[in-house]
DNA sequence: AATGTGCCAGACACCGGTGTCAGAAAGAGC
DNA sequence: GCTCTTTCTGACACCGGTGTCTGGCACATT
């Protein structure tokens, strides 16, 4: 059963321990071709016990790792995962990528950050180009651009595989792992008014933004449920950044009565709230009750402390990475359990809300 | 001057618009072989001008762009720069990342992030062998394991060139962006001194970093320059966190007498400070003054508003890219001016900050 | 005119894997 | 014992670029 006849079997082998070794001298020490050293990488079906584990004994004594670079010419697939993502909170990035992180710790897979900007024109263009470029195995979409379904559409278009990370459902479940906005903010609303708010305005996020459509649907549709009628004055419009959150918060403030409480869309416009009732010299939380949502450093540095929602983040990093990855490689999770489509954002209650005192 | 011979000139020709043009395709149309596209691409100076214009002609008119992947096999070297961080703030991640993007948005390089974990026994094993696998161009190596001296041997064994970004000169001019911690908390104390304050405490960052010590020495010269006496129960170690810094302010400030303004080495410990302050009934500022580092996003929504320091971390990712790159890549910087090493960082005196009222 | 020199461009192998297809080995049916 | 399958394995080309080396041509030298 020696090799026979010209082989391929390579003539390189002379004790090349030192450099990286190759797929040759896997195939050289194990007497057989680097086809079938492939194939065991490959975990092909069509192969005898026997050679499996020659090829496999051989693998472990040189160490051979099969060079990324070469598969992927010979795949036309690199095996990495993009992160697409446009100027989120920067901790929900790192969090979401530690998520991811840790799904492909093990695994040949790396991880490839990408920002883009969601105002250029050509941003299609520019996610196109590389996309093309790279031809990663797939990417992970970070709102607020998972939102887009031009995007998705690219990378349907360019054959990339995706998941889209969002409030709520985006895509079917194989292609989106989302939170539950609506109800989180619902129970943060009904907290409120448990403890006896009723004049409670909200500081709305940027129009277009699903999250902000599902944050906004939570309060208007608890506070109808509740019998409670809204009052306009106390909602305004932010971008989710400090400063709008500011000049809302002065806004729904100077309103003649002034709500007890404001429910803000994110931490950022909650700490522009905050800031605006200092200066007006409204005592958080006796005077008002302030709420966020994102659970950013920020909220629990905030004096007091800011109540807020937790998106489950590094969760749904590795829930998306698993969700990516599994299309490529079935046997990827073993066994590690279901994928969930929706997971839960929990209500953090600190000391920004307390009773209305009047 | 035809093709003459045998030439390996392709035949795949046939308008093939479609799919990702190859070199071979450009070859074809311009009547020239492949070798010599190469030698365009590359930018090789043995060209005469005349097969130059017909070849870029040729590229531009099908559009042709190298394949990475391609070029990665044979060059034994991907387009790729890799940031290996820990843990620093989020924020300043983010900033850096955009920084370098800024650098390498018109070229054929990529950014990969890669978390390590600093405590992980094997986490220069994992780097080594993510190096091996993923042949980057060069590493850009974040603080605080910028400071580690074997994390930057082992580059320089594995043939990746590196950047160290950090507090102080790491390394020499051309292997590290250095911000001046010293200097700049020693203008931050100088503010205080000139407001009138003698009693300062001070919060250290965790003990073997280089920045916490660089941040400690610049407190400690300019109170022995302006001839004030330090008092040690006014001095408390922490580690960067919130926590820490909550302990350390309440630590300070049970001394009596207590001081009337403290310096954290960053902003999370100042807000810890802050909160401590807040427990005791302190006013900030009037009875005590904080002074942070960072500039995090937290900094300017606390209340009052922390003077702190700004890092130019964007600025420093884009310079550390180009440091990098221009080791490969002679020409890639086109006149874009000088490479700096040192890059100030600037006080930012907000609302934290004020006279001592005793 | 014959030779020397320098500059350019092409042929060819190679980087390190994978797809295809043909063919060998092993078991089934007669 | 001899075909017919079925199962496994190997030869070879190929992915799309790059390094090396050789050879053609123009021009200068004798």
């Amino acid at each position: 059963m020696q090799a026979k006849g010209k082989s391929n079997l390579v003539s390189k082998s002379a004790a090349c321990k030192s450099a990286n070794p190759t797929i040759n001298d896997v195939a050289a020490l194990a007497g057989v071709s680097k086809k079938t050293v492939s194939r065991v990488i490959n975990r092909s079906p069509l192969l005898s016990d026997a050679t499996r584990d020659k090829v496999e004994t051989a693998i472990r004594k040189i160490g051979f790792v099969p060079n990324p670079q070469a598969r992927a010419l010979a795949l036309r697939r690199n095996f990495l995962i993009v992160l697409l993502h446009d100027n989120p909170n920067a901790q929900t990035v790192l969090n979401f990528q530690t998520g991811v992180l840790q799904t492909i710790r093990d695994s040949d897979l790396a991880l490839v950050v990408r920002p883009v900007d969601r105002d250029s024109a050509d941003m299609l263009a520019d996610v196109r180009t590389f996309l093309e470029k790279q031809r990663p195995l797939g990417v992970l979409l970070l709102p607020p651009i998972s939102e887009r379904g031009d995007l998705a559409d690219l990378c349907r278009n360019a054959g990339v595989e995706y998941v889209r990370i969002g409030s709520a459902m985006l895509d079917d479940e194989a292609h989106c792992v989302a939170s539950n906005d609506r109800e989180v903010v619902s129970e943060a609303c009904q907290a409120l008014i448990e403890r006896g708010h009723r004049r409670i305005g909200f500081v709305r996020g940027p129009s277009g933004f699903r999250s902000a459509q599902e944050r906004e649907d939570g309060f208007r549709d608890t506070m109808a449920q509740a019998g409670i009628a809204l009052n306009e004055e106390w909602i305004a419009q932010g971008n989710y950044r400090f400063s709008s959150g500011l000049v809302a918060g002065e806004q729904i403030l100077k309103a003649a009565p002034r709500p007890t409480a404001i429910l803000a869309s994110n931490d950022e416009m909650a700490a522009g709230v905050m800031h605006a009732a200092k200066h007006l010299g409204i005592d958080v939380p006796s005077k008002l009750s302030i709420v966020g949502f994102d659970d950013s450093p920020t909220a629990s540095h905030l004096w007091p402390p800011l109540s807020t929602v937790r998106w489950p983040i590094v969760e749904m990093g590795r829930v998306a990475a698993r969700k990516l990855v599994a299309r490529y490689l079935p046997d990827f999770d073993e066994g590690a359990g279901p994928l969930p489509t929706r997971l839960a954002s929990t209500f953090i209650d600190r000391a920004s809300m307390g009773s209305p005192s009047d």
